[in-house]
DNA sequence: ACAGGCTTCATACTAAAGTACCAAATATCT
DNA sequence: AGATATTTGGTACTTTAGTATGAAGCCTGT
């Protein structure tokens, strides 16, 4: 938001500027017409290509970011979706068991309601449901 | 390549009508120097946001390509690889087998051979390493 | 034609993963 | 405090995954 506020009084100051300058110039008769045009045009040429960049990478983040909502959604406790990350490392259930000082049994238990609420039949095709719905 | 030419052949043919309008608007004592400012810096931020639209999709695209190069010095086959991308989709041995029309045996095989190119113990770590090496 | 890699498949095994069901301790919310 | 959801863990079982080994057919380059 900040930013926006800069880049657009910058925009609103250069604009002025070049205002200024252009008649000033045009009155003296010392800088041509193309000049200025080519100027201006060579700015506001850079002004959206840095823009753009800006609110593509943000819009870009957000489209990767994850989807909390939707953990909320499919009753996903907090438990489960550390799990669920785990899965997603390419740990087995021992590992995650020892990860997080658990039993094999609890982390069969979580994966197991993971694989219901997620609607896959196997861990990796968890994973590939997840990422589908923004979850990892 | 063609749409750059085309891109830049209509820079050229909107800033030389440009010329041509202000110098006659100047002339004619029509249109003040500030519209003829205002318009050239809108086309061009909307030029130079068009043109960075179109190239950061373009170098998106490219970081999130698969790199041929990195399964060849894996040396996992085509055949492999195909079982690979099966694995990723969430799908299990016997699913892949029907998929490419081979036994279970075959894919078991295939599946043990990945894992040791790719140094990993389960199928689901081997969907990690290769997104690790953009293989997927 | 022949070596070498790729693909295919089988058997026999071990190791993980996953299901079903139950039970108890702990939070959480009203 | 009591209902409810979460977290933890166990047993017993079935299914899937993964290993080891061997073998045969198929391309490809020499």
């Amino acid at each position: 938001m900040k930013k926006t506020i800069l880049v657009f009084t910058l925009l609103i100051v250069s604009l002025y500027t070049l205002f200024r300058v252009s008649k000033y110039s045009l009155i003296l008769g010392e800088t041509s017409i193309e000049f200025i045009i080519i100027t201006i045009a060579v700015i506001f040429f850079i002004i959206g290509v840095y823009i753009n960049k800006k609110s593509l990478h943000k819009s870009r983040n957000i489209s990767e970011e994850i989807n909390h909502q939707k953990i909320k959604e499919m009753e996903i406790t907090s438990r489960e979706y550390e799990v669920l990350q785990a899965i997603s490392k390419g740990l087995s259930n021992k590992e995650i068991a020892e990860k997080l000082f658990l039993s094999e049994s609890t982390i069969k238990t979580h994966v197991s309601n993971l694989l219901v609420k997620l609607n896959a039949k196997r861990r990796t095709q968890a994973i590939q449901i997840a990422k589908d719905h923004k979850i990892l």
